[in-house]
DNA sequence: AAAAAACTGGACTATTTGGTCAGGAATATG
DNA sequence: CATATTCCTGACCAAATAGTCCAGTTTTTT
């Protein structure tokens, strides 16, 4: 995972936030971005915890430390922030998965796949349910996104598993819906988190925790995909 | 699936709805309850696509093709409605899923699980979204639903599984890891529809689709239970 | 050191919100 | 028919909201 991506000149803008006038654009000026990030953590919590909709500007402003009209200096409104967060997650997405190539093995790959997916869950929960949400809202901002680069990315990787399929390196399997199984389950630990812990009887997740669900994961559906698991 | 759940009495009501004053209970008067399943069924797609804090009554009253006041007069409050809404997805969902006894077949049975959780996706698309993001947030409404019924329903089969396993007559997998796994990858054909709507370059789900997806997802977790896929 | 730019925050506003209420219509009951 | 009960509704309100404005302060640049 890049860690610096801020100005990651190869990362895709999202269709531009609705301003209202021409405003002052926030330039990079020194020390003070510091404001910009911790606006953007708080706005992170907000959003993911309670949609776009019902999380009010204030609420973020008192998270961050800051008056209101400040956070509305660094983002003129709240759909900026939305967008900023939104553009964030999938920049750190794009960079977190690398391409996969006919000649890999099937197996290690897509034990890759669940791993680095799960550790995204781990590290990143609120970005998760952010996405989650922004989804099950019928992704008014990340609908374009969804029908062009993930699409793409989805079928790209289905094509190169389809080619193990034919080579006989793998089960006949659905290649789409195998991506969407592991998305789906990976997913799940970040976005229902207080249903497992509910179930689990627990207070919160351990490293531990997390390390059995990838290994559960990688088992049964490398095993269902008729792979030997590696290691 | 039992159709009239509405007054079936082993149901658990959820912790009793915020009332103001004793107010006048909207009682089961004659033909007009109409009304009242119109109602929910405006809030049901107002929530689920907003989330509560971002749906108005308003909303709810326009696509119910009702006065404001008039839809106040049935639930005195915003919260009733949600209430009343969760009520009727836990009761439903309790309908649905039999018991499990470690005599019967665990294919079988797994399959069949599969199945009617992802007929209910199918069916119930609104509700699905409407528990996710009631999870999402947190879960403020159902936590105690989560921690009492669900964990007991999860843990019963889990005991249940954990017997197919001892009694080697299925694969040595984490009985609980397994539910969240068949929950989550059929849940997912739900709350993330429009997600998988984009990948798939469909604009609606077909009957066929879930069947297909459906069939997939018994294939691969079966096997990765090392069951042989019945009929 | 002075000018310019970036930042801060209190006061303000137009609009929207959940919810109340008093009275009107419809229906049932005598 | 009268009258009591249930059902319905427009008008209303206090609170909250997103966003503006601007006078001042701090930081950066020259």
């Amino acid at each position: 995972m890049t860690e610096q991506n801020k100005s990651d000149p190869s990362r895709q803008q999202l269709s531009p936030p609705p301003s209202g006038q021409p405003k002052v654009k926030v330039r990079p000026g020194r020390i003070r971005q510091r404001n910009r990030e911790q606006i953007l953590a708080a706005a992170e919590k907000e959003f993911s915890s309670k949609g776009f909709g019902a999380t009010t500007v204030q609420q973020i402003a008192d998270r961050a430390g800051l008056p209101k009209s400040n956070v509305l200096y660094y983002f003129s409104n709240k759909k900026r922030m939305y967008y900023a967060l939104m553009d964030g997650i999938m920049g750190r997405w794009n960079d977190v998965f690398s391409n996969v190539r006919p000649e890999d093995d099937p197996a290690t790959t897509l034990a890759g796949f669940i791993q680095v997916k799960m550790e995204m869950s781990r590290t990143h929960p609120l970005a998760s349910r952010l996405f989650a949400m922004e989804i099950i809202q019928g992704a008014p901002v990340l609908k374009e996104y969804l029908s062009t680069s993930m699409k793409d990315w989805v079928r790209e990787r289905a094509m190169v598993i389809q080619q193990w399929i034919d080579t006989g390196r793998m089960g006949n399997v659905d290649p789409v819906q195998l991506i969407h199984l592991i998305w789906s389950s990976t997913q799940h630990y970040a976005d229902f988190q207080v249903q497992i812990l509910a179930i689990e009887e627990k207070e919160a997740y351990t490293k531990k925790d997390f390390k059995h669900a990838a290994e559960f994961l990688t088992q049964v559906i490398l095993r269902g995909c008729g792979l030997e698991v590696p290691e």
